[in-house]
Formats: C-alpha cells, structure tokens, sequence
DNA sequence: GCTCTGACTATTC
DNA sequence: CGAATAGCCAGAG
C-alpha cells in the first residue's frame, strides 16, 4: 500500500524537520506535519517507517512522550545513548519521554 | 476518482 | 488508567 517508494512534497517536508531535530530533542507526530502546515499525523508515521533506516526517527514521538508503537526498545536506547530526558511510566516500554524537557520547536 | 492501509490523536466508556 | 471508537491525511492500486 502506502509504500512511499516516490517521496512527495509532503515526504520530503517531513524528512527535512526530522533531520533537522537536535539530539536530545523530540517532537510527536502532530508537531512534525504543524510545522509545515499540515495536521497528517499518521502520514507522517508512514515516512518514518519507509525511510526510518537513515532518518533519527527515535526523536519523532506520539502525544504524551510515548514511543513509537512496537519500537519503544529501540528507541529506548537511541534515548539513552543521547542523553534524551526520560521519565519512568507504566507503558509496555515501561518508560516516556520527558516532553516538558524535550519539545522542541523549529 | 474510489478504496484500503497505517511508526497517529482525541474522545468516551 | 486501559480499551474501544471515530476522525484524520497522504499515497498506492
């Protein structure tokens, strides 16, 4: 289905506000289509999967500092490798990511 | 141009 | 607080 093999215009806004997060940073799905002015937040989990393998999808996050759905142990350790505030939760992952501390904005 | 899918979000029970 | 429901958008077939 949604393969995204062809980036479009949206792809490649998202693409460029991910990489363009700073370690230690994160910002949910919502935040990334905002800044471009567009509210497709699940679009914009379906460009992280597709390109995720050269992308820092581990600072794009759901609402609340939840992690990435069936990801949270990945991302877990990209977090702690850069430093990432987190907070203790009672998720799957059994942590969160401290959004207060970490939201950023472009 | 319609249909289906999904690393989402907000609301309700 | 957790599970279910209903909107939401972009891209492939």
């Amino acid at each position: 289905m949604a393969v995204f093999a062809t980036p479009g215009e949206y792809t490649e806004q998202v693409l460029g506000v991910v990489e363009s997060i700073p370690a230690g940073r994160v910002m949910t799905y919502g935040d990334v289509a905002a800044v471009f002015g567009a509210r497709g937040a699940r679009a914009v989990g379906m460009v992280m999967r597709y390109h995720g393998s050269g992308l820092p999808w581990w600072r794009v996050i759901r609402s609340g500092g939840h992690p990435p759905t069936g990801l949270a142990t990945e991302a877990l350790i990209q977090y702690e490798r850069e430093g990432t505030p987190l907070l203790p939760a009672s998720t799957e992952a059994g942590y969160r990511i401290d959004y207060d501390q970490a939201s950023w904005s472009p």
